[in-house]
Formats: C-alpha cells, structure tokens, sequence
DNA sequence: ATCGTATATCGTCGATATACGATGAAAGGT
DNA sequence: ACCTTTCATCGTATATCGACGATATACGAT
C-alpha cells in the first residue's frame, strides 16, 4: 500500500500543471494527437512539450507509439477512471482500517 | 475556464505527495486530527506536517479551526467528491468543444 | 549522400518545493 | 509568575521543476 501512495503522488503530480492538464484535455478531445500538433496548441517549445509528454507517459496517463517519423501520444482513459475512483474512495469514511 | 485549470492543477499539486497524501487519508479515517496526532502518524518534523497542512488548506482541501491550544484540520469531503468528478469528466470523450 | 521534418535529450538557470531546527506565540496547568 | 504543551513561522540547505535553446536521432524524400 506504501507503493501504491507512491504512484498515485506520480500520477496526481503528472497532472498537477496547467499545460500537462490542457494536453491531457485535448488527448482526451482527440484521443491521440502527434507532438508537433500539441505544440500548436499550447504555445510552448517543442522540447517543453515533449517533457510534458514524458512526465505524462512515465505515471502511465497516456500510451506511446511511433508512426512513420510522429510520435503520436494517446489518452490512458483506463488509469484516468482508476485514479478518479480511487480519490472518490480515499476521502470516504467507509474503510476506516482497510488501508486501501 | 483557464482559472478552473489552474484551481485544478493547484488542489492535484496539493495532492500530489506522498506525506500529504498519509495526512488526507488521517483526516480521512478521523475526519478531523491536531497537529501532534498527525505527527505521530508521519514521523516527519513538526513544522513540515505544518507545513503540508498549509498546503492543503490552500488548497481548499482541508478545514481549519482552533481548539484551546490545538488546531484541529478537517477533511473537506466535498472539495473531493467534486474533484474526483472533475478527473471522471476529464477524460471522457463525451464533450468535445465543450470545454468544460 | 544530402536535406527537411518530427522528436527526444542535454545543459543551463531561475523558481519552487521539501526538509529540518530554532524561535516565538497562545493557552492551560501548577 | 512560571512551566508545559501545541502549533506556526522563519531561516537555511538541498533537491526538483519548468522553461528554453542547442544538439542529436530517426526517417522519408529528392
């Protein structure tokens, strides 16, 4: 459980910055979007997007593949889900010893 | 909306730490502790439990009140709930253009 | 082979975060 | 009055973040 506190502080920080929560907004319109389109979008350098991406990608928020020369970065809706209800959970008084 | 991002980002900021995230499930469990008692749960120093509190309640996340020689924080459960629903809504692909 | 496009990574730097101990304020107990 | 308890804040040291430009890599096109 020590762990899991971990990876959920990797994933709430992965999202806890404006420009990573517009990109994972515009994943989320999008469902998969290539580097260089994202940086259209948020008015940053492209090696500041790409470092936005690799934080997102480390705390398994978005998926990864490479097409031609893209790199085209796709929403996690899976983990989105999970850590929604997982927060949903954690301020419930419902588990008072459960430790999970 | 660009404020909302920013509120998000600073309330998942607020969350995104493991100590902190100790503190939350305490406040969670007991709906309010004293200082000394979350202390004891985190064996961190004092002024930095202190510290992470004040993160928390700038954050919204937690309530504040003096009692006698102690001060008592209390879980804000709503400001969770509706956290939590914003992170549901965030990566549904049920709104596009709607820029909520 | 060379060029252009799309990305990732590196190096740097200022800003912010995190931890601690020391100090001070508020309030209760003796 | 004095001491203890409880807590916040300050000062300091260190680590990490966030931004950029420069450079490296990969690959398709010419």
């Amino acid at each position: 459980m020590a762990e899991d506190i971990e990876k959920q502080a990797v994933k709430l920080a992965a999202l806890a910055h404006p420009a990573r929560l517009k990109i994972v907004r515009q994943l989320a319109n999008e469902n998969a979007c290539c580097v260089k389109h994202l940086v259209g979008t948020t008015d940053l350098a492209q090696s500041t997007v790409s470092q936005h991406l690799k934080t997102l990608l480390k705390a398994d928020l978005v998926f990864f593949r490479t097409e031609k020369q893209a790199s085209w970065y796709e929403i996690n809706r899976e983990e989105f889900a999970q850590l929604s209800k997982e927060l949903d959970h954690m301020f419930k008084d419902c588990c008072k010893g459960c430790d999970s």
